[in-house]
DNA sequence: CAGTGGTCTAGACCACGAC
DNA sequence: TCGTGGTCTAGACCACTGT
């Protein structure tokens, strides 16, 4: 063993090769987005099995510090810039100037936005959908499924779910809905929106969700379901979204009485 | 190899080996709660030696689907019940009723809850705790630091930072701020409040963090960073909460206009 | 092509939990 | 004590990236 691991000591040897690389990437020795070691130098430089190496690489990645590239090497992370989910984001004043959220986001981060459509079309809903829309299980719904990128790179994984009977005929079967979203268009259709609510959790991707937001292995998601009521109270929409949350920080503003 | 698994695929066999123990577990045929069968058990069923196991077994926990424990056994997650946080947690009449935000909560909830405080004194403000506050870097805050359990189980961990010229002197000081929590102090000392920000994000929990809330390896955690403003909009105190991400679901309310 | 990370084997020994 | 998961070795071969 030649440096900085203790074979007898308790902690196992990997997770002290672990430190080690560690102390070097938070101690800018390795700077951001610059390659470690390759696994053979390392088995060279701390006298251990190839396996052992690739456990304490292992446990960086799960850690977000490090992502491998097959064939190139292992790289320190660098953190992309953030994301920032104003409270206004649903503000009437952005619908009324013809601008989804996500474009009025974009404009104000100087980023290329993009939107992926997968499917526009009616589905039926499911005990989730339906509890939160009010409408009973197995209703016809309009579902909007969609992937939103930023300058190319994908951040947010969206599915909006419409009672049929308030989409039907609209332009919200379309593709596109046209000028200020769907908000635009359920306001148009003489439903006034009253409020939001969101709840806000993170988890562990899905394979799928991994792969449609190319999330390095270790990367949670967050998970927000948003759902829109009109000035009655009544749900108009929901809207199931799952973030990369390394590009994501969303802000919420709270009276205090 | 024996069943399920095709050594000439694409698909490597330890992400075949998953994905079949990932399907006895979504069809319930392993319920939440139970062992999986053992490593040796599987080397027999599979076929394949050991470490490949291991790696099957490794991606399982990962997802957050499987938890180890040595000696005993893999289990299958059974996710806990979840607690939500209600976006009136802050609301005056709380206060007023002589109930922290997290008491309130925990009656709501029907849980056992405590308090470990493990510091409550003076420190010197960093620069993201000065700049939230609107004071100098190095400036005197009062700092307490504490972790909240729920019938037992860890659930989040939080730090609060207040101007030392607002607590000095105060019970804020103290283990026990007295009843209503820092925020009834804050208001004791003429300080109206009138608004709360949050921003909310997640990632993956440093090492110390998972060893306080007992975190299951591959558990995400939310983050929170909440600053308290009075009626004058003068920031009164920040608090940074780390939670275990399967505890919590957030819940926000937002305007249309 | 050489060099990188990714998969897999066959075996050894250790540490923990339950009986 | 026995069965469980955890660590580690030494070596083989594959798949991808760059030149």
């Amino acid at each position: 063993m030649a440096r900085g691991v203790d074979p007898v000591s308790d902690r196992p040897v990997y997770k002290q090769i672990a430190d080690e690389l560690r102390r070097r990437i938070e101690t800018g020795r390795i700077a951001p987005g610059e390659r470690l070691p390759s696994e053979s130098a390392l088995v060279a430089e701390f006298g251990v099995a190839h396996g052992t190496i690739r456990q304490a690489i292992q446990l960086l990645r799960s850690e977000g510090l490090a992502v491998a590239e097959h064939g190139r090497g292992v790289f320190v992370r660098n953190r992309p810039p953030i994301r920032r989910l104003a409270h206004d984001r649903f503000s009437r004043k952005h619908r009324e100037a013809g601008k989804a959220a996500y474009l009025a986001e974009a404009e104000r981060e100087n980023a290329q936005p993009r939107v992926d459509v997968y499917f526009v079309g009616p589905e039926t809903a499911d005990t989730d959908v339906a509890q939160r829309l009010k409408i009973r299980k197995g209703s016809k719904v309009l579902a909007r499924r969609r992937r939103y990128l930023s300058d190319g790179e994908p951040t947010e994984l969206a599915t909006s779910f419409i009672p049929w009977d308030l989409a039907k005929g609209t332009p919200m079967t379309e593709i596109n809905p046209g000028p200020g979203g769907v908000y635009a268009r359920i306001e148009d259709a003489g439903r006034r929106l009253g409020r939001f609510t969101e709840e806000v959790s993170a988890r562990m991707p899905t394979p799928d969700e991994a792969r449609a937001l190319r999330l390095a292995a270790g990367t949670p998601v967050l998970t927000l379901v948003r759902v829109a009521y009109d000035v009655e109270d009544q749900p108009v929409e929901m809207c199931d979204t799952v973030m990369s949350a390394e590009h994501f920080v969303l802000n919420y503003e709270l009276p205090a009485d």
